[in-house]
RNA sequence: GGAUCCGUGGCUCAGCGGUAGAGCGUUCGAUUCACAUUCGAAAGGUCAGAGGUUCGAAUCCUCUCGGGUCCACCA
């Protein structure tokens, strides 16, 4: 044995080792199922990009898991997978584009499919290759990525299905729209920023005298648009408004104030306009005093033909020039350029978000999240750190309708085709349909795709659906789903309110919830502060084990971590100190006539604290409790066994050596899920020196990853 | 505005009702003996502040201050 642990020497083959051997797909198989089998559905990561030190985080956490509930003999899959990611992918992939002059413009939109399609399959095999890196003992025979054909099946029958429950409709609805990505946003993925804007307070005469009532608006330019001004009938100083006709300060055209409780008195003059095409708020006002909705500004950007002169204008530049035109005719009266407030601008690109009506389809969201909602507070489904329940239960009572439709190329099709005689949809979750109802056979497709969670929201049951037969009889409800707390309202939640939809199920007992990794300062990571920290780089300089112990240790997997080199340093140190146990321990050969166990006080002592230390390591793993796991591993190997007991036996190594050889490999086999390669190397030694000639039969089994778990 | 979390030694965090803990950092010392990716030792905290409950509080309650995160229709 080398004096230090080199990991480069030995990560690889050991993963090959296991992958070759067949380690990873649950033992036994589920058709020969028997006891509880232990299941994690990897939440898959984005096909396109290379692995960050999240995913690494992810990783060490379910695979340590797995790895313990597969020593425990428990028929265990972790099943992995890809996401295409949508939006997220097409915007990279655009950003190329760009880069080579080109735009999606330039190509039809089978086109455009293909060649992102060939982008994706070509890095996804990256991301894939950085798992094996970090050692993720997933099962790669059922490995899935969400746009396989027969996982688009499955969402299919569920779109169908809900069609046919009536819980599907297609509505001329507001939507959250971003004109620079060309696509509907859910409320989810609209970023809200506080920022300063000019507020403008805008004269409108009123018809029967010569007095203007002023409203304040942050949004001057889509005026021409707006029907009705509103109060609120509880203000004193403004409620005998209600029924004033005023005049458009543009198209000159009536306009009527009415009464609405929604206004807040306090806001600018208390007197709003409503912009029903554009603004929520003005839109749920304009459906219950039945207003017209009139566009103002178009899906690219511009202001619409109803715009008059301004039509074709990008809102800006209608701004400036509506701001200006109401000026000269003295129908500003002020401009508070100092005025703060939230705005919604798109997550990916940061764009303004424009709210504009679109058809869509829509999930009618209450029945689902009313039966989700029973089975959190049944706890079907367990949240292990409470709070997460909390946020849960408060996200599941407030759920809006959910919009599944995305104009993006990059997605899955959506399967409804809609007659262009009599405009009826046709959803089918099979072939597409060959003629209308009405007999026509002008059906044309729906251009638009599924938002992205709409599919992966039934990855847990669409994954286990489609492997081998009898997984899904067998794994599902799976045990643990582990994810990070950004995600749960996006992900989780749709998941247990769609399995629960189609299978009856929800689609996990347990939710694990982790926390964000920032840098050792515990600032944010971003690649604008130029704080990366790469996880395949600090693997290969410290070594798979030592990333992963060092991401695990010192905080509670729910927590945010702050990762610092000096931690995953110190957890190479700690590799090395077992490396060297082992050195020191399997440099002596057993003899064979000494029977264990002996007498001697010090074998006893570390005997009854090894058995407190599987104990504790075994509890903390029950109960998601890593660090504290990885802590225990660490105090016990580093100080109870290499410092105290190994230091004393140096002077009766014969006698003191079937202790020894005991404790080392019950201590590889407590390590191994956290630091899977350097234990898996050290045992192949152990086991080649001692499989055969010990009577008590040491390091018999030929892999440590499917070795028993001690018993305390 | 609503929700939620956090404030413990220089740094990052455990502990969550019974005499203050770890890792890193710092200081001092050791070292041909499995490991300098080492060993031994030390310094360093009135557990944000103020009240309260209790025989007893970092730990429970209330308030204050200071941070974070998520949500929200304030145009």
């Amino acid at each position: 044995m080398d004096k230090t642990y080199n990991h480069k020497l030995h990560e690889k083959d050991i993963y090959t080792f296991w992958e070759k051997g067949g380690y990873f797909p649950p033992s036994p198989k589920a058709t020969e199922g028997q006891g509880k089998p232990f299941t994690i559905i990897m939440p898959p990561p984005n096909a396109n990009d290379p692995l960050h030190i999240g995913h690494a985080r992810f990783v060490a956490i379910e695979d340590t898991l797995i790895r313990y509930h597969r020593m425990k003999g428990e028929p265990t899959l972790w099943l992995p997978g890809a996401d295409h990611a949508g939006i997220e992918t097409q915007f990279v992939f655009e950003k190329r584009l760009k880069e080579q002059g080109k735009s999606r413009f330039d190509f039809d939109r089978d086109t455009l499919f293909k060649m992102i399609w060939d982008y994706v399959q070509e890095n996804k095999g990256v991301m894939e290759n950085q798992l094996r890196i970090l050692g993720a003992s997933c099962d790669w025979t059922r490995n899935k990525f969400t746009l396989d054909p027969e996982i688009q099946k499955i969402v299919y029958k569920t779109f169908k299905a809900l069609s046919d429950d009536g819980l599907l409709y297609r509505g001329d609805r507001l939507v959250n729209y971003c004109t620079v990505c060309g696509t509907g946003y859910s409320e989810l993925e609209v970023d809200r920023i506080e920022r300063t804007d000019p507020l403008y307070y805008v004269r409108y005469k009123k018809i029967d005298s010569a007095d203007y009532v002023v409203v304040a608006t942050t949004r001057p330019e889509p005026i021409f648009a707006d029907t009705h001004l509103a109060v609120n009938p509880k203000d004193k100083k403004n409620k005998d408004l209600i029924g004033t006709k005023v005049l458009n300060p543009l198209t000159k055209q009536e306009m009527e104030i009415i009464g609405d409780e929604f206004v807040d008195p306090e806001f600018g003059t208390g007197i709003v306009k409503l912009t029903p095409a554009h603004d929520f708020n003005d839109f749920q006002v304009a459906e219950k005093h039945n207003l017209p909705i009139i566009r103002a500004i178009n899906p690219d950007g511009k202001i619409s033909q109803a715009g008059g002169k301004y039509a074709g204008l990008y809102v800006k530049k209608a701004r400036a020039a509506i701001v200006h035109d109401l000026q000269e005719n003295g129908l500003i009266e002020k401009i508070d350029d100092k005025y703060q407030h939230v705005v919604g601008i798109c997550y990916r690109c940061k764009t303004n978000i424009e709210p504009m009506t679109r058809e869509q389809w829509f999930v009618k969201i209450r029945p689902l999240a009313d039966k989700a909602l029973q089975a959190v507070k049944k706890g079907e489904v367990k949240f292990a750190a409470e709070r997460f329940e909390k946020i849960a239960i408060h996200w599941l009572k407030n759920l809006r309708d959910w919009n599944i439709s995305r104009q993006i190329v990059w997605g899955m099709a959506i399967p409804a085709w809609q007659c262009k005689e009599c405009n009826k949809w046709i959803i089918t979750d099979s072939e597409a349909p060959m003629e209308c109802s009405c007999g026509s056979r002008n059906l044309v497709q729906d251009p638009d795709t599924f938002d992205t969670w709409f599919s992966s929201g039934q990855w847990p049951f669409a994954t286990l659906q489609t492997t081998e037969p009898g997984d899904f009889e067998y794994f599902y409800p799976t045990s643990v789903m582990n994810t990070g707390y950004d995600i749960v309202p996006f992900w989780v939640l749709r998941m247990i309110m769609l399995g629960l939809y189609t299978t009856g199920n929800v689609p996990f007992k347990n939710v694990l919830v982790h926390g964000l990794v920032r840098d050792a300062q515990g600032q944010k990571i971003s690649k604008s502060k130029g704080n990366v920290i790469n996880p395949i780089e600090m693997a290969d300089k410290y070594g798979t084990d030592a990333l992963r112990m060092g991401i695990l240790w010192g905080a509670l997997v729910e927590s945010d971590i702050a990762l610092s080199e000096n931690n995953i340093r110190g957890q190479r140190n700690f590799g090395n100190k077992i490396w060297n146990i082992a050195r020191f321990v399997l440099s002596t050969p057993l003899v064979s006539n000494l029977q264990s166990p002996t007498s001697n006080e010090d074998d006893e002592r570390i005997l009854k604290e090894l058995n407190e230390s599987i104990k504790k390591i075994t509890d903390a793993l029950d109960q998601y409790r890593l660090s504290e796991a990885a802590e225990e591993l660490y105090e016990f190997v580093w100080k109870k066994f290499a410092d105290v007991y190994l230091e004393k036996t140096k002077d009766r190594r014969g006698d003191a050596q079937p202790t020894l050889l005991f404790v080392l490999q019950e201590s590889l086999k407590l390590a191994h899920p956290f630091m899977p390669f350097i234990t898996e190397a050290i045992w192949k030694i152990a086991n080649k020196q001692y499989s055969v000639n010990s009577p008590q039969g040491f390091f018999k089994e030929e892999a440590l990853i499917t070795a028993r778990w001690p018993a305390s």
